[in-house]
DNA sequence: TCTGGGGTCCTAGGACCC
DNA sequence: TCTGGGGTCCTAGGACCC
């Protein structure tokens, strides 16, 4: 039996944590450069505001209907998130830390009643970090994200679903019956792994809702889709396909890209952040004794914009594997050298580490280059991790990230379109709990 | 013009997740 | 004017080999 433990509009409770003022009113968590929502109070979702919806889209809705925006801020986000993961792992044996608001908890060998212990777990967060969750049970991970799904909505959406259903969904503890009234009024598109594609095929098909899903045949589902969506449909049967995850992998590539706050169109500019973008990355990979084998770097343009679009991206291998920020950042600006074209607009650009390996010592010595000692290089950026990590980010860059300063011209962070509606974690004088 | 059989590895792209 | 960021898995098809 899995539980999944999910936080409710994670990011808006925990702004509503600090500011006890935000509770009932429309709130939005934006994205880096206050481009889209992220995250919606359910007073927000009220108002119809989608997932991703486009800030400029839906501002006029701060004045008509008292919405309030806020910048995101991950660090504070990251810190609740301990806070609940370590609670919520008291529910059973083991935990797998699924997303920054998410994790199931492996209930075997658990005693008693398993709905009344998680209302207390749940009651605990409550009081403890000031987070509400959803806690949903079942036989297999997909079920209980499933029951999740029906803890919140009831507690959302009464009259969705019997009311003993909300905040804490036990689905084995239901009686045949009621189990298929609730599949029957849930829509298959909320099943997890039922995406956008799928469910529309699902619908052409006459499959509208889990009932009917989990109906199908697994080997015909095979035949007509793929492995993945028979391994969902036979979870939801009952048979668990997906394992806990106790101790995730090294992630096997690492990523950091951004949207620019507003078109570059300058090489250099673009340079300043792809260095920035791979000393960021390269910090990651070293975080997880990982080198790296090759070095992605891509630059785009808007595609919602009528520009002239131009995307492209380039692998360089590195001759041996690396976690060197000098040895990245170089690969990655060789890279953009090759595919930067003057005349367009760019909206976006990133690195990605490909070819993660783990760290071995006699490798890296064969990166050093100069006279530097490997000794030296080591020293320098941890030095620079530690550095980056007490002061903030970007405090120590290699280079070419740091030729311009305080006057980045390709930075997110540069002016907040949205002075009014965007209060920032920093800016409050409200004591840390 | 006709044109084997089987294996591996890699990449691109699609779909999904939060 | 203004549209997030970071991942995973699977499959098809091409390149290459004997």
């Amino acid at each position: 039996m899995y539980a999944l433990v999910d936080g409710n509009n994670f990011y808006v409770s925990c702004e509503r944590v600090f500011r006890p003022s935000l509770n009932g009113l429309p709130v939005v968590v934006l994205s880096n450069n206050d481009g889209c929502a992220i995250a919606r109070s359910n007073e927000a979702k009220a108002l119809g505001i989608a997932m991703g919806a486009p800030w400029f889209q839906i501002k006029h809705l701060a004045e008509d209907a008292g919405l309030v925006a806020l910048s995101a801020n991950f660090a504070l986000y990251g810190d609740m998130s301990d806070r609940m993961m370590s609670l919520a792992a008291g529910l059973g044996p083991a935990q797998e830390i699924y997303s920054i608001d998410e994790s199931f908890i492996d209930l075997s060998g658990v005693k008693g009643d398993l709905v009344e212990r998680s209302h207390k777990i749940r009651a605990r967060i409550l009081q403890w970090v000031g987070i509400p969750c959803g806690i949903g049970i079942g036989p297999t991970k997909t079920l209980a994200k499933l029951a999740n799904h029906i803890a919140k909505t009831a507690e959302r959406k009464p009259g969705v679903y019997p009311d003993k259903l909300s905040q804490v969904c036990n689905l084995a503890a239901l009686d045949q019956a009621e189990r298929d009234a609730v599949y029957a009024a849930t829509a298959a598109g909320e099943v997890w792994g039922v995406g956008r594609q799928i469910s529309k095929q699902l619908q052409a098909g006459g499959i509208h809702t889990v009932l009917d899903l989990m109906k199908l045949d697994p080997a015909t589902v095979r035949s007509k889709w793929n492995v993945v969506l028979e391994r969902t449909v036979r979870e939801l049967q009952g048979t668990p396909c997906i394992d806990l995850d106790h101790s995730p992998a090294a992630k096997k590539e690492i990523a950091c890209t951004r949207s620019f706050g507003r078109p570059i169109t300058e090489q250099h500019h673009i340079a300043e952040a792809v260095t920035e973008f791979a000393s960021r990355a390269a910090e990651k990979v070293r975080k997880q004794h990982s080198q790296a084998g090759q070095v992605l770097v891509f630059i785009r343009t808007s595609p919602f914009r009528k520009d002239a679009q131009y995307s492209r991206s380039m692998v360089t291998p590195l001759r041996h594997p690396s976690a060197d920020t000098t040895c990245i950042v170089k690969a990655a600006l060789q890279g953009l050298n090759h595919i930067f074209k003057q005349g367009f607009n760019y909206a976006k650009a990133g690195v990605m580490l490909l070819d993660l390996q783990p760290d071995t010592n006699q490798q890296a010595e064969l990166d050093l280059e100069d006279g530097d000692s490997e000794e030296d290089r080591t020293k320098l950026m941890t030095a620079m991790d530690t550095l980056n990590q007490r002061f903030g980010k970007g405090t120590v860059l290699t280079a070419s990230a740091g030729l311009d300063g305080m006057r980045r011209e390709w930075s997110m962070k540069q002016l907040r379109r949205t002075p009014a509606y965007t209060t920032r974690w920093d800016d409050m004088p409200v004591a840390r709990a």
